[in-house]
DNA sequence: TTAGAATTGTTATAATATAACAGCATGTAA
DNA sequence: TTACATGCTGTTATATTATAACAATTCTAA
């Protein structure tokens, strides 16, 4: 069995997750997760939404809400995802994390102007990316 | 039955649906609408969810991705739903669309920055609002 | 007045997500 | 050492969200 180390690592669904999500250029679905997991013993709905549940909590994967699909994180500004920005490709699909310290505070301070307490936003723009348009 | 001018108007399923949503001070779900319509004889999720579509489609109403559920439109600033900003209360559950000129300049030009050819794009942000704070 | 487009109604099913329960492994405290 | 809490796992069943496919009707424009 998995040896849990307090201070950091993922247990064995959730890293056999990860990697799969990580090691892929494109957004994948939850059930798409679980048909490609399934020959390492993850065989039901629950393992591969409890393992995505925890991997969005700790950051490592955000999930674009228009797809209902999930990403590795790879931004490291974003905070453990307080902050997520994503350009979506309505053409080729492609999704892409944005980066951008500026936007981010831009977006931080404006919230807090409405009177709301902050705690995070997501952002999802869509397109048609360089190569589709 | 319900006379259709180009112009405008909504057939009767749409109206309907829109009324309810418009109506609401919550944002309501696909099948919370559909309990709700049964009685005006809509009787099946395709009814209910071609008309969210069209309304959607003509930007009469916004859904809320992260709560798979549907807002009427208060913002006529948004352009057809180009450019959609809403504050979600966590707590209460609330949530506001927010009517933001510079705002939705700030992310139209930024997104031009990034290379893609803009469409549009759609923002929640999340936290505690002014009362559950 | 007729063809096309949009809308409606209906049944069935697909796709996305969670409830509920039982068991095991690990860390901590008595 | 035992006992308890916590977190992860496995499993079955079911809830929730959304669409496919087909037939019929209504509206609009020419």
């Amino acid at each position: 069995m998995t040896r849990m180390h307090k201070e950091n690592n993922l247990s064995k669904n959730q890293q056999i997750i990860f990697d799969l999500i990580d090691r892929s250029s494109e957004p994948l679905k939850a059930y798409t997760i679980l048909y490609n997991v399934q020959k390492k013993g993850i065989n039901a709905p629950p393992q591969v939404y409890r393992a995505l549940d925890k991997l969005v909590e700790i950051g490592k994967i955000h999930k674009i809400e228009s797809k209902n699909a999930f990403v590795a994180c790879k931004n490291s500004d974003c905070e453990i995802s307080k902050a997520t920005a994503f350009s979506i490709c309505e053409s080729c699909e492609v999704v892409d994390e944005i980066s951008d310290v500026k936007l981010s505070k831009y977006l931080s301070s404006f919230n807090h102007k409405k009177g709301m307490k902050f705690k995070r936003f997501n952002l999802e723009f869509f397109g048609l990316c360089k190569k589709c348009k």
